[in-house]
DNA sequence: CGTCGAAACGGACCGCGGTCCGCTTCTATT
DNA sequence: AATAGAAGCGGACCGCGGTCCGTTTCGACG
C-alpha cells in the first residue's frame, strides 16, 4: 500500500500505453472520417488503421457513438475557443445583442457543417453534457448582460432548441427552407425573447 | 393492357394478403412493445409473433425505425384527435392562448410518455414529416388567432423545438429539472413570443 | 533488477438489423 | 376455369457493433 491518502478521488491516471493507443485511435478515426466520410467508418476499420485490436476501441471509447463524439469534440473545442476568445462579434468586444445573434448564426452553420458527425455521435453521448451546457451557459451570460430577467436557464434552452440538428434537419432537408430564412427566424425569436 | 388511363399516379393499391400481413405485424409489434418494452423487441421476435418471415417486415416497414414509427403513430393519431376535436382547453372552444398553453403541456407529457418509442423510431423516419408538420400547422393556426404577425412557420418551429425529445431528455435525465419548471419556462416563452 | 498484481490488449465470438433471391400466391383477363 | 406475370413471401446469409476472456504489458515496490 502506498503512503498517500486519496484526498480527492481522482479519475484513475491511465497508463502510458493506454494513452498512446487512445491518441492513435482518435487520429485514425479523424483521418478516416475526413477521407471516406462518416458513414464508411466501421469500428474494425478504425482498429486496423490505428493498429490496435477492436476491444481496445471499446475500452477507450465506450461505443461507436462515443468515438464519434470524441472526433466531433475536436472541432467543438475549437469553436468554443472562438466564442470565448475569438474576434467579435462572436467573441468578446461587441455589444451583447450582436454577440448573441452572431452566436446563433455560428452555431447554426457549425451544426449544419457537422450534421453527419452529430448524427453518428448520437444524442446520449457525453457530447450533450459538455457541448450543450457550454452553449447554455454562454447564452445565459449574454441574456444577463442584456438585462433580461426570469428563468434564464429555461430561456437559454428555448433559444438553443431551434438550433438543434433534429430541428434543423427537418427544416433544411424535409421542408427545404432557405438558410437565410432560418437565420432571420432565429433573430426574430431572440428579439422577442429579450424584448427588444 | 387494361383500358383505363392512369389519370393520377396512385400509390399502388396493395394486395389483400399484404394488407393482412401489415396489420398482423403492427398488432404483434404493439403487443410486444407493451409487454416487453421497446428495447427487447427484435425484428426476428416480431416476425415470429406475427407468423411471417423477416423479409416481410422489411418490405412493409422499411426498417426497424419505420416499424417503431408506425407503432408510435397509433397513439400519435389519437392525440391529434384530442387536439382537433377533444374537450377544451386542448380542443376547440377555449381562448387561443389557453389552447396554446394546453397544447404545449400536452405535447410535453405525451413526448415524455413515449420517450423510448420516439428514440427507437429515430429521427429520419416518416414520423417527422407527419407529426411535426401537424403540430406546426396547429401552432401556426393558434398564433394567427392570437393576432401574431411575422414568419409564423418559424415562430411555430421555435415554440415546438423546446418540446422535442432531444431537448427534454437532456433537461429531465441529465440536468434533473422538474417538470413544473419546464412547463413554466415554456409558458414564459410563449408569452414573450406572442407579446402578451 | 526481479517480482507481482493490476491494467490493458486483441481477436474470436455473438446477436441483431438489413439484404437477396428462388419459390409461392394473388388477381386481372379471356 | 385456365393462365400468365406481377406482387408478395420467407429464411439463409452478410456486415457491423459490441462482449468476453485468456494472454501480455506496465510500473510500483523491495
Amino acid at each position: 500500500m502506498t503512503h498517500l491518502l486519496p484526498l480527492a478521488d481522482e479519475p484513475a491516471p491511465e497508463r502510458a500505453d493506454a494513452a498512446r493507443n487512445r491518441e492513435a485511435i482518435l487520429a485514425a478515426a479523424l483521418r478516416l472520417v475526413r477521407t471516406r466520410g462518416v458513414g464508411c467508418v466501421t469500428m474494425d476499420t478504425v482498429a486496423a488503421e490505428a493498429g490496435v485490436g477492436k476491444g481496445t476501441l471499446f475500452r477507450r471509447f465506450e461505443s461507436r457513438e462515443g468515438l464519434m463524439a470524441a472526433v466531433l469534440n475536436e472541432s467543438e473545442t475549437a469553436w468554443q475557443g472562438q466564442v470565448i476568445s475569438g474576434p467579435p462579434p462572436l467573441g468578446p468586444g461587441a455589444p451583447p445583442l450582436d454577440r448573441l445573434l452572431a452566436f446563433g448564426h455560428s452555431r447554426l452553420r457549425t451544426n449544419l457543417t457537422h450534421a453527419e458527425l452529430i448524427a453518428a455521435a448520437g444524442r446520449p453521448g457525453a457530447r450533450s453534457a459538455a457541448a450543450v451546457s457550454f452553449a447554455n451557459m454562454h447564452v445565459r451570460y449574454l441574456l444577463g448582460e442584456l438585462g433580461v430577467t426570469g428563468d434564464l436557464l429555461m430561456l437559454a434552452t428555448a433559444l438553443l432548441a431551434p438550433l438543434e440538428m433534429v430541428v434543423l434537419d427537418q427544416q433544411v432537408n424535409a421542408e427545404h427552407i432557405a438558410l437565410e430564412r432560418i437565420e432571420a427566424g432565429w433573430d426574430d425569436l431572440v428579439r422577442r425573447v429579450v424584448g427588444a
